[in-house]
DNA sequence: CAGCATCCGCTTTGATACTG
DNA sequence: CAGTATCAAAGCGGATGCTG
């Protein structure tokens, strides 16, 4: 990208993330932590291959991805952020809390991996009462498989499975995500289509965090 | 700018946001509130005429800039952000922290307008004792003067003089914006070439806001 | 197959000139 | 003042080819 050639934090920034998909790369990696080409490209449906390994140049001469060759026997490279790339983190938070609006509903030329629910999930949900035993809560609304676990606290999600989650929810993202927001009563998203395993009690101890006023 | 097609909070906004300039001319509404197109030009160096009423038009058709027909005498088409438009400024306040850093030193071929740092500034100080009477710092450091007000315990910035400031500061940014969020001491300002005018206690009565520690 | 690089047509951007 | 018009250059998207 062509330098704004600004003397101003803003520009700066955008110098160096304002790139088409750049933002998109640094989501899969926060949500992924570590992982290779293949499963960039994967999770960047529309990209060009050209593009991502650009993207992925700059991005590490910027100082906000590292490349790792992985000893053999696995011969691979896997990417990941720098802390100075985990510093993004709230950066998309707020773009994608301003983005929310927009995925009121889904238009059907959209596509969908269904981790991208991971990093807004964990980033609003929080655990009401942190006191008690931990619990796990499994999604179903995609390609892969999502857990929500609460632990010390805080609420974190991965991509994967595990045995015996308190709930299991299965179904389009949007009655996912409504219900796990509280947007949407489960009987309405059950109406819906959404199928539902486990302990709804369980459901209610994960809310959406207050956010703060903003100033002024 | 061509959609991602994604069904993600993060691509929908950035569908809208993502073009170059867009959040350029965003930070600059966020700072002038209403203003007119050769206002917004000379605030956007290096922006081709085009792009801007490009870009105009289509932060119109999102919802995000209202354009008003100002009546005559005036005969003039005045820009200003909608609720949803200043929706951004936690996005733009985030982004624009990110940068930080960037603005450690400044390159020569880099442009400056003094109403850049307003809006970094309200975001970023906050009045100790918002109890004493109000103040007004003034700031001469460009092309525009800019005050920085305290009022109701909040911190805001504008473009604009006042007769009888309780401090004025004129210098390079770098140097004002260095004494104003504690990093340069006054004294070392003052020996690269800081002018400094009034009452020293009250700088201190406007500090850095302390930023809530990341969840995680 | 993972991880790119190359090529090509198309779109976006940038610089400048021009207009009501 | 507030844009539109024009055109060259750069960037992007898609397909394909290459290499370990």
């Amino acid at each position: 990208m062509r330098s704004y050639r600004q003397y101003c934090g803003l520009a700066k920034a955008l110098d160096v993330i304002g790139d088409r998909w750049t933002l998109l790369i640094v989501r899969e990696l926060l949500i992924r932590d570590r992982c290779r080409y293949t499963d960039l490209r994967d999770g960047l449906p529309g990209i060009a291959t050209n593009l991502l390994a650009d993207r992925l140049r700059e991005l590490e001469r910027a100082g906000i991805v590292a490349r790792e060759d992985a000893p053999p026997p696995i011969a691979t490279t896997l990417y990941q952020l720098t802390s100075r790339g985990r510093e993004l983190e709230p950066v998309i938070d707020q773009i994608g809390r301003w983005g929310g609006p927009f995925v009121a509903e889904r238009s059907k030329k959209d596509t969908f991996r269904s981790h991208w629910i991971a990093l807004p999930l964990k980033l609003h949900l929080k655990d009401r009462t942190p006191r008690r035993p931990p619990i796990a809560i499994q999604l179903h609304c995609g390609d892969e498989p999502v857990v929500i676990e609460t632990r010390d606290g805080a609420v974190r999600t991965r991509i994967g499975s595990i045995p015996d989650p308190e709930v299991t929810l299965t179904g389009a993202p949007q009655l996912v995500i409504g219900v796990l927001t509280g947007k949407i009563e489960l009987a309405a998203a059950r109406a819906a289509g959404l199928k539902f395993e486990g302990d709804r009690e369980v459901l209610r101890r994960v809310v959406p965090e207050r956010r703060r006023e903003p100033r002024d």
